[in-house]
DNA sequence: ATACAAATGCAAATGATTTGCAATAACATA
DNA sequence: TATGTTATTGCAAATCATTTGCATTTGTAT
C-alpha cells in the first residue's frame, strides 16, 4: 500500500511553538508536509511562489523551524541541501540518484545502528541520531542515460 | 589495538592517476594519509601552510582528487565539508560530536544494509553507494558541557 | 483600538568556492 | 642538459547561496 501524505494542521504548529501565523509560514509548512521528499530551497520557493516572500525570509523561516526542530536539513552531498518535516513517528533515510539527483525518503533503519557504531567508537559513548543516505541511479535514469 | 596510519605514498599515487608531482599535491595527500578523521579545507590549508598554496590552487586539487577517486567529500551537515582519502579496503562511516564538532571515523558497514534500502525503494533498483553520519556528545564535551 | 514583539522586504555584507587568464613549473623527449 | 608541450599555479574577479542590519509592516494579546 502506498504511503498516505496527510496535510499538516500548519496554523496549530506554529502556534504550538511560538511562532505567529504568517502566510509564508503557514504555506511552508504545508508545501513541506505535503511532499514525499525533502525539498531544496529553489524548489520551496517556486512552490511558495503564491505568497511572495523574499529569499531572506525564507531562509529566516527555515532555520526558525530547523531551531524548533519541526524542519530538518539533509546534506546529500557538499552541494545539495534539501529539507524536510521532522517525522517523528518514523525517522527517515534517502536514496539519491546520482544522475538526476531525484531524493526518495524511506522509513528504513537498520535496528541496533546506534550502539554497533558506539561499540567501535573509541570517542563517543552515547549516539543521539544518525544520517544515512544511498546513492544509485533510479529507475527513470537507468533508462535514459546509456 | 590501536590502528596504524601509514602514510602513502603521494608521489606514486599521483604518477597512476597522471598528476604531475606538485608540492602542495604531495603535500596534500600525505596530510590527508596521516589523519585519522576527515580534514575541511581550513584545516588542509594550515597543514600545508609549508607550501604556501593559493585557496583556488586547494580547491582544484581537492576537486581533481574527487574527480579521480583518490579523495571523498563527506557532508556532515550542511555547513561542514571534510575531505578523506578513499579507502579502499574498508569504507568508513563517522561520529560527528555536536559540541565540538569532532569528527571520528570507524570502519563500520551493516551487512546487507544497501539490499535493505533496495528492498524498501519504489524508485530505485541499484544502490552504489551510503553515507552514514552520527551524531552524538563526545567524551571530552561531556565532561565540559554541564 | 492600542501596544509590543515578531516577521518581513530590501539592500548590502559575507564567505566559501569557482573561473579566466597570463605566468610558471613539471615532464617527456630530443 | 636544453627544449617544447601541457598541466598547474597565482592572482583578481566573478559567482552563488546564505546572512545580516535596519526601517517598516504584520500578528497577537490586552
Ligand atoms: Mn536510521
Ligand atoms: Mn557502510
Ligand atoms: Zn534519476
Ligand atoms: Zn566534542
Amino acid at each position: 500500500m502506498k504511503k498516505q501524505l496527510q496535510p499538516i494542521d500548519a496554523e496549530a504548529l506554529l502556534q504550538e511553538h511560538g511562532f505567529k501565523k504568517t502566510p509564508l509560514r503557514i504555506m511552508l509548512l504545508e508545501v513541506l508536509s505535503l511532499s514525499p521528499i525533502p525539498l531544496a530551497v529553489k524548489t520551496l520557493q517556486r512552490k511558495t511562489k503564491k505568497v511572495g516572500a523574499d529569499p531572506s525570509t525564507m531562509y529566516r523561516a527555515l532555520n526558525a523551524f530547523i531551531e524548533a526542530e519541526i524542519v530538518q536539513a539533509i546534506t546529500v552531498d557538499k552541494t545539495k541541501v534539501l529539507y524536510e518535516l521532522v517525522q517523528t513517528k518514523n525517522h527517515m533515510h534517502h536514496i539519491v540518484c546520482d544522475s538526476c539527483n531525484t531524493v526518495e525518503s524511506i522509513p528504513f533503519c537498520v535496528k541496533n545502528i546506534d550502539q554497533q557504531a558506539i561499540n567501535m567508537s573509541r570517542l563517543f559513548k552515547k549516539i543521539y541520531s544518525h544520517q544515512l543516505a544511498f546513492v544509485g541511479t533510479c529507475r527513470k535514469c537507468l533508462r535514459t542515460v546509456r
